[in-house]
DNA sequence: TCCCGAACGTACTAGTTAGTACAGACCTAT
DNA sequence: ATAGGTCTGTACTAACTAGTACGTTCGGGA
């Protein structure tokens, strides 16, 4: 109570209420990502914030109400990253290796919104699919990457038979593996896979693996034209 | 109590306690798989088999014991599928190729397995590390792995700065990718990775990913002499 | 100055869940 | 046949946890 402000208003809430929500938000994002949805304790957030479990129902209804608002907020979080990168002067192999580096670095330093996303698939995205917000706007990160990969295609660099999707699978699934399976690798393998000394390299790798994927002149059968993906 | 049989010995186990230990183990592994640990509940997994939670005690212990006895058994099986893989006839191109679908494959039809790896990391594998045939048995995955890569680099047609392990995180990082993040995936982008339909696409393309990554002529800096990964 | 609603804190409850006490059935060996 | 260990079922408990009832404080507008 030391640290009380003369509330000013801000959209029908309180600056306080605003700075308040933020706190449960970011305790909640940190419980949830290390423990699940079942193993996450309201009473340990609550008890980790400025304010109390009174409060956190006060602004977010239930437990699930909360995870949402989690959830929404990481995804957020990646959009804003997604938006700020700029491709239009590259060539199509340079934007590509630019776009999976850009993709590998976020989510090595957002082991929360890994953790978060591999909850939510255990969760078979139930969750998820309630936000329209998320399936709205995080759709549209494909996008550049169709833009970057038309032109690639059209100047005959890129092979056809992999689009957009596909390859936004390849470099989430690359960059999603080192944060999402680090623990088990390590311990099986004893190799940990974000350790600073390893982290250029495998940001290189991750650009070599797209552009040699989609630039390969040699792989098995078909070609641009034939045997499209799906 | 109408099956009973006349309980012939083995290994001092009744054939009738196997019996209900791999019952128990099979439908924990689903209810594990499906809820997470903290959301896994040992009165329902009690409720699906053929015997009663007081057996789950006896022979498991505990919550965490029945769930470390669950994880061996599905890490026992991979080990197993990885030992009866031959690519001793094969080039080292073509032997990558089989490894990495065969991964593909066994990945994409166990669905539990790869959903018990997601729930494992949640916790920073501190159950996995308990379990010493796990850490020991399952690392020897690499050795036929590093036979082929020796094999493709002496020959002078993969790159030399990428190992056995690092080949080994990009096939499963794929692999796990197509079922791990399934349902988010689906949901924002409206593609099913295991769709019928693209199986064999998506079987074709790591092979060509992995392939075209280990031969490629064409990448950013460096060759197979420098800038070797870690 | 005093009313009103937003913001907050404490103490509680109802329901759930991992784990167990106790009793009994079954088989094998002697 | 009977002792003793293995195996099984029922009924219970102690502890935990999401959610709430109730009261209080605060700032701003009339």
């Amino acid at each position: 109570m030391t640290d009380r402000l003369g509330d000013v208003r801000d959209g029908g809430l309180t600056e306080r209420a605003i700075r308040t929500q933020g706190d449960i938000l970011e305790v909640a994002t940190a419980e949830f990502a290390a423990n699940g949805f079942a193993g996450a304790r309201v009473d340990e957030i609550a008890a980790r914030t400025r304010t109390t479990k009174r409060m956190i129902y006060y602004y977010f209804g239930s437990k699930q109400g909360l995870y949402l608002a989690v959830l929404e907020r990481v995804y957020a979080q990646i959009r804003q990253v997604e938006r700020g990168i700029q491709v239009d002067e590259m060539t199509p192999d340079e934007a590509l290796r630019t776009l999976a580096e850009a993709t590998y670095d976020h989510h090595t330093t957002h082991e929360e919104f890994i953790q978060l996303v591999s909850i939510e698939n255990i969760h078979r995205a139930e969750h998820l699919r309630q936000s329209e917000t998320i399936l709205r706007e995080n759709a549209t990160a494909i996008t550049l990457l169709e833009e970057v990969i038309e032109r690639g295609v059209r100047e005959g660099i890129f092979r056809g038979d992999v689009d957009a999707v596909d390859v936004h699978m390849i470099i989430s699934a690359y960059a999603c593996f080192h944060v999402a399976n680090r623990h088990t690798f390590a311990a099986i393998f004893d190799r940990d896979l974000l350790e600073p000394a390893r982290q250029d390299a495998h940001r290189r790798l991750i650009g070599d693996l797209v552009v040699a994927t989609m630039t390969d002149r040699s792989r098995s059968g078909g070609n641009g034209s034939t045997g499209r993906v799906g």
